[in-house]
DNA sequence: TTTATCGTAACAATAGCAGTTACGATATTT
DNA sequence: AAATATCGTAACTGCTATTGTTACGATAAA
């Protein structure tokens, strides 16, 4: 894995979850099928839970669960979990330039911003039932 | 600067340009304003150059010009001269997985791919004039 | 009691990127 | 011609974010 890995480590777990039986799918489960680590997988899935996407249950034959169906829950509620920000970043202003540079920066950081948020909404245009989309008809098997 | 810096960089030294006299800016003139390093600049601008955004010249008096105007420069330009790609990636379809495992990536990957499209549908609605926007009728001075 | 699992801390390995120095190439100015 | 200013680029350093990994305690089922 390498960039955006985390939204797409995510993605991919989710979707994995939605097709699974009853049981919880494990850490470790879930790291085999996205060519990482549990702890990995762990750090990322735990911001989904703190986020009520999904539960998780320690000790013998726990695991994750979906909290919701797919289809309530956008990637822009991911997007969110996670706390990414792909588009626009978190910058103090410098306060020892003129005031035209500020200007400048603040109008650049607003349009920074504008970006971010329209990204947003085009997030809340995709569920992770959607994501399954074209695989959901895939005959599940044991891996 | 931090994160998409790149990016932000670029607004800022074309938004600054725009304003300028006859004179070409110089690499260290903008690294200034930017608070930043000439070389950076440099780095970022010579990559706008080879998208023909803007011209650059060698030798005493030399610097940077813009090679249009700013309301037909989008920031689609900008992105794609700068080869950002803020969602997707290329990653190579690991090739070891079962075929749910695959169907499944290829989905996520292609969702990544939708969105980064319409980031891209979204930065062809702003120019480096709408940047400006605002910030234009404030008085230039000597920096 | 044993086993499987999460939760989390700690650390190593890596990658990407900004910053910096240096220097050649080039063009203007004097 | 000489001096000067500037880009173009390579090479290197240092920083930061991220992933990978190990370890171990807490917890719950078997």
């Amino acid at each position: 894995m390498k960039r955006n890995s985390r939204l797409s480590l995510a993605l991919h777990a989710l979707s994995h979850m939605a097709y699974g039986t009853d049981n919880a799918e494990t850490s470790a489960n879930i790291a085999d099928h996205a060519g990482t680590n549990p702890v990995v997988v762990r750090r990322v899935l735990s911001k989904l839970r703190r986020a009520g996407l999904l539960t998780s249950e320690r000790g013998h034959s726990g695991g994750w669960r979906l909290a919701r169906e797919t289809k309530h829950i956008t990637l822009a509620d991911v997007y969110a979990a996670l706390g990414e920000r792909l588009v626009a970043s978190e910058q103090p202003m410098e306060t020892d330039t003129c005031a035209v540079e500020r200007a400048l920066d603040a109008r650049v950081q607003q349009i920074m911003r504008e970006i971010e948020e329209s990204l947003v909404g085009r997030l809340e245009q995709t569920t992770i039932a959607d994501v399954q989309g074209a695989t959901r008809q895939v005959p599940i098997h044991a891996h």
